[in-house]
DNA sequence: AAAGAAATTGCCATCGATGGCAAAAAAGGA
DNA sequence: TCCTTTTTTGCCATCGATGGCAATTTCTTT
């Protein structure tokens, strides 16, 4: 592979030359400029970046860390945040890199994305969807690593995070439903470690409580939409039907409708369904979903802006944070 | 940051004898050992994996491409095989990264993530879903970077690719509905210049030919589940119904289902659906969804395999294949 | 205890690029 | 033309790690 001394050698300048040319550097002649730029083409030489980011101490480089599980969650909100985050990467002159790391795996082998950003092969990270306790963030605050959290870290006052307000939705949902008039209502939740989910259960039962309901039951680790089917095949063969099913994910509502239709009920008629996410299936689905939105676009726009900020002032564990208001979208899936 | 000098400071030693701690280098008395590990564990030093890289002209990274598009695939075939190439990679000591990046693109803006590939950040890279005609390959085999496509590069007799045969998906879905007695079949597909699509339609064609009938037609560009919803609502308010819908891609085939609900239409009375990829989702709707598997774990390890080689012998190009056959499962919405 | 063999450690150069500064070349001024 | 100023270019050291080899230390052996 063709280097910069080569292309020196070849344009007949020194390397240090040739690297202010490929920095658009314009203390150079317009004269060797043309020739340099020659030679960088006949030879298709490509500046190498690991070079650069170990001079520089910069890569411009961003991960974005799902856990092994979150990846199970196929095509919800994750998957629509990376774009956004993508895209927000790139706006500011970042790359961004998708990887996969767990939780509680600090002193992780050394195949997994941590390793790679606690390493030196990343300038930050956004992390989704942190533990309960994530020994991650502990690490990257004592090692003054730059990251933001989508989600919550109640743990770490010096984290930043972006985050829905989760109390609120859960609440949200909850009223809408009883607003709508259902009463006995079924919560499906992921993980119940993730401080997300213990939020949304939270303003659940505030809501099912001031409105003297008690729920039917809140379900937890429903991580898949095929979760979901089996779940809500489970309830309804139990006997002791809900009349509404709160289900965190959109995708995840899409299997509590199959159910409900192999037991040839009706939504909403005899089971309101509602999400979370509102993906854009949701409005695509028969009936339509209603859903509460996260605004993933937003997020991710805050998360690479407060991403940014560390790493260009060094100011790390300043625990900025963010909160969305979630947002009701009512559709066919909760009205009576 | 502390780096291999500190730690050789601080242990009374040279860098070059901590550096042979780190590599478990057999070459070091057990005492120094102790010494230098028990000074990294203080100063919890880590090694600058870029340095190492640059020093090693390798980097143990992989990465996996993703068109923007593609990512509207949600929770498609693109993420299952991804979880498999993780796995895959790690076992074969690989670090798995996955990155956007646009066929046609190659003297790519900064931020594309095949820029990181070709200028070093990385040893060989898994290219998914590539264009009829894919300028990145053409400039990867020039330059001998290692790479493997999932799919088929038609192109180019010298890159490696694992792939389903897809034309023969095309035929075997066909006539598996011809089989059970539909004539009236419908085929929405994704882009029309991907090879893949164009093998399946092929497949189909022949198919539908060889038993004397023809496709009511094909519809390209349905590349999302909420597309798949739209295009079938607009077929079915047309008046001219099929009697069947192959759908690539099970996701998409949810859209399907939805369309057909709505209009008050059974599946698989009215209409069949058939869909591809086989993911758990297929198993878990109502009704059951038939559906072709692609084998994503299968291919993942092939491709490993084949890059690992590439990577560790240096022969890049020597255009090795491996392809699937499909596999039919037949589940309820075919059956008539 | 001396000599030779084996184990351990350190020095130096290198991977590819760039910041800082000095040297060389070109331009400007009298 | 000579001197000063400005522009252009090059040298050297450095980022952090490691291969190759030489130097040193330790261990054997007689």
């Amino acid at each position: 592979m063709v280097n910069i001394k080569d292309v020196a050698r070849l344009a007949g300048v020194s390397p240090r030359t040739v690297s202010r040319v490929i920095n658009r550097d314009k203390n150079v002649s317009e004269r060797t400029r043309k020739r340099v730029l020659q030679v960088i083409d006949e030879t298709g030489y490509r500046v190498n970046l690991l070079a650069q980011s170990l001079r520089s101490k910069k890569t411009g480089i961003l991960f974005a860390f799902v856990s092994e599980k979150d990846n199970a969650f196929l095509g919800e909100f994750h998957n629509v945040t990376i774009q956004h985050l993508n895209e927000a990467a790139k706006k500011l002159g970042y790359k961004m890199i998708v990887s996969q790391s767990n939780a509680d795996r600090v002193q992780a082998d050394e195949q997994d994305g941590f390793y790679l950003l606690t390493n030196g092969y990343a300038d930050g990270a956004v992390i989704f969807d942190t533990k309960d306790v994530d020994e991650r963030l502990t690490y990257l605050l004592e090692k003054r690593i730059p990251f933001v959290v989508i989600g919550k870290d109640k743990h770490h006052p010096e984290s930043s995070y972006v985050n829905l307000d989760n109390y609120k939705a859960g609440f949200m949902g909850a009223e809408h439903l009883i607003d709508q008039g259902y009463s006995r209502i079924r919560f499906l939740l992921g993980s119940e470690n993730y401080t997300v989910n213990e939020d949304r259960s939270r303003g659940f039962l505030d809501a099912m409580n001031k409105h003297g309901l008690k729920p039917v039951a809140i379900d937890y680790e429903i991580i898949s939409p095929d979760r979901a089917y089996a779940k809500t095949i489970e309830i309804l063969d139990s006997g002791d039907w809900p009349d509404a099913i709160f289900v965190s994910g959109d995708m995840r509502a899409m299997g509590v409708y199959h159910a409900i239709y192999e037991r040839g009920l009706r939504i909403p008629d005899d089971i309101a369904v509602l999400g979370i996410d509102d993906i854009p299936m949701a409005e695509f689905s028969y009936p339509t979903l209603s859903s509460i939105n996260q605004f993933p676009e937003k997020m991710a726009i805050e998360a690479i802006r407060i991403l940014d900020r560390q790493i260009e002032t060094g100011e790390v564990g300043q625990g900025e944070r963010v909160i969305f208001d979630p947002e009701l979208k009512v559709r066919q899936s909760t009205r009576k």
